[in-house]
DNA sequence: ATGATCTATCGCTTTTATCGATGGTATCCA
DNA sequence: TGGATACCATCGATAAAAGCGATAGATCAT
């Protein structure tokens, strides 16, 4: 049974070449490194030390578990990193809801440096709309939340608003409501709308007519495609991932800016990474 | 610093759910444990361990670096079973020379077993022709070698026969020599032949007429198919990376099966797990 | 030759790992 | 409601080992 700290002079040792040099790095007596390496070889049963010349020089044998044991401290590193940023109560994981209405561009642009500044934080995106990503808040399922604005936010959940998203209302080219240059109001009733519908209970969609509904805004662009209605979709969606086959409805007041907000739970507060991802959301917008 | 059985006390108890569990299967004592689990928490900065219920349940940091515990253990687990292997005398790692005459279905089929009675074994391919092949085993560098007979080896490699491989002559469609229904050794010689070349000096090769050559039997193939000339090849390389674009020339004798040696330095005999393959590769041959 | 720099080895001290015993507490069953 | 049975934490005592300094032999450069 080796001890890492046995494994640790091995990898010193053999780094340097001299067991005299790996003593001075980490601060021990050379006979400690002695008595170790020695050690070390009668625990694993291989010689891994040519000890014939002036300075000791790896076996093949050595130098094929050098490798095993850089891993080992490698692990125990990671390990030891991890539990540093516990114990300054970084929190574990991150776990991000995201709704099809949040561009994810700036995001994208952030996880680089959270990753750098939290190395051992493990990062979730989950996907959920409206009251099912508020419920994902809510039960600390997740810790932050990109929605749009609710009209109504329970009690323990806290928001802030960020950059906002486009919205824009499509259809397919080969619907009815493409071939018109200007659109009314009233004239979308007189067709099939396609909303966001939510898992969640309780909230019962505001249905006039027999709408479409998807829980998700890719979903609903694809029933959109299919031309099968109307849909209210984020245009970075539309533009990024529909190809051409969606034409915007030239409606007065379209496209319009839909504000989204960050939400997270006053009850879970999110951890030093989740409040360090939130302050950089909100701070400075394009 | 946490001690390697620390972390195994962890995750054992962890993995039981408590701490005398752990000690009787570890062989240790009840104190032990909960010391050495107290100890961790300490080095770590970080309470594993929620110890209010009757049993310890895993704190949320605990379960996560319960993970990174499992990789140290693990990364040591690799780094004793390789040790164990070595001190039995295995061989850290297999190198094998191939030719292209060697058809590689029959080492693919023994490279799962192979893995799995000697799991620390690095394996490696070369890929070399005749002079250079040999060249491979005697230094060293390689510890088996699969080639075509040898008019001659040197007297330190040794050699057996192992399955023979099919050779056939080949041209391109476009050939002269494409044409004809059958054809006579005599007319190979009006035609420029593609041959094998070694980068090993000493032994020229014998030509007649101006030869093109090629170090692997791949690279004669691409010039055969260029229409440069007629090669002797492999007929497995032909059928299952030439396309329909050789056609094989109708000559008495051809194609011919060609002998395959396995060959060994007697100097640097191979390991436990280069003799388990070489008896697997004379033994059987179907 | 000489000084410098290795490594191996030998006592000695200090640390720590481990054990058994003890006490407190929760769970289950009669 | 007890009693039995688990479980965990804590406390000395002891044995193991980890570490250090000193020393001696070997090798290299000057």
């Amino acid at each position: 049974m080796p001890s890492i700290e046995a494994l640790r002079l091995f990898v010193e040792a053999a780094a340097h070449g001299a067991f005299s040099e790996a003593a001075r790095r980490l601060g021990k007596s050379q006979s400690t490194v002695s008595a170790a390496i020695a050690n070390l070889e009668v625990d694993l049963g291989v010689v891994l030390f040519d000890r014939s010349a002036r300075l000791p020089v790896l076996t093949p044998a050595g130098r094929h578990l050098l490798a095993n044991a850089e891993q080992v401290l490698a692990a125990q590193d990671r390990l030891l990193r991890a539990a540093a940023g516990l114990a300054a109560g970084h929190e574990p994981r991150l776990s991000l809801a995201l709704s099809d209405t949040y561009q994810p561009e700036r995001l994208e642009a952030l996880q680089s440096e959270l990753a750098a500044r939290y190395p051992e934080l493990a990062l979730e995106c989950l996907i959920a709309e409206s009251d099912d990503l508020l419920a994902l808040i809510d039960s600390g399922r997740a810790q932050l939340g990109f929605v749009e604005r609710q009209p109504y936010y329970p009690p323990d959940i806290e928001y802030a608003a960020t950059a906002p998203s486009q919205m824009g209302l499509y259809v397919s080219p080969r619907h009815p409501l493409a071939q018109n240059s200007r659109i009314e109001p009233a004239q979308l009733d007189a067709h099939r709308a396609l909303r966001l519908t939510t898992v969640q209970a309780g909230t019962a969609p505001r249905a006039r007519g027999h709408n479409w509904s998807a829980p998700s805004y890719l979903m609903l662009m694809e029933m959109a495609q299919g031309g099968f209605g109307w849909a209210e979709l984020p245009c970075w969606l539309v533009e990024r991932y529909g190809g051409n086959t969606l034409q915007m409805l030239p409606l007065p007041g379209w496209p319009r800016l839909l504000t989204i907000d960050v939400v997270w739970s006053r009850r879970r507060p999110p951890g030093p990474a989740g409040v360090w991802l939130l302050e950089r959301m909100t701070d400075s917008r394009p």
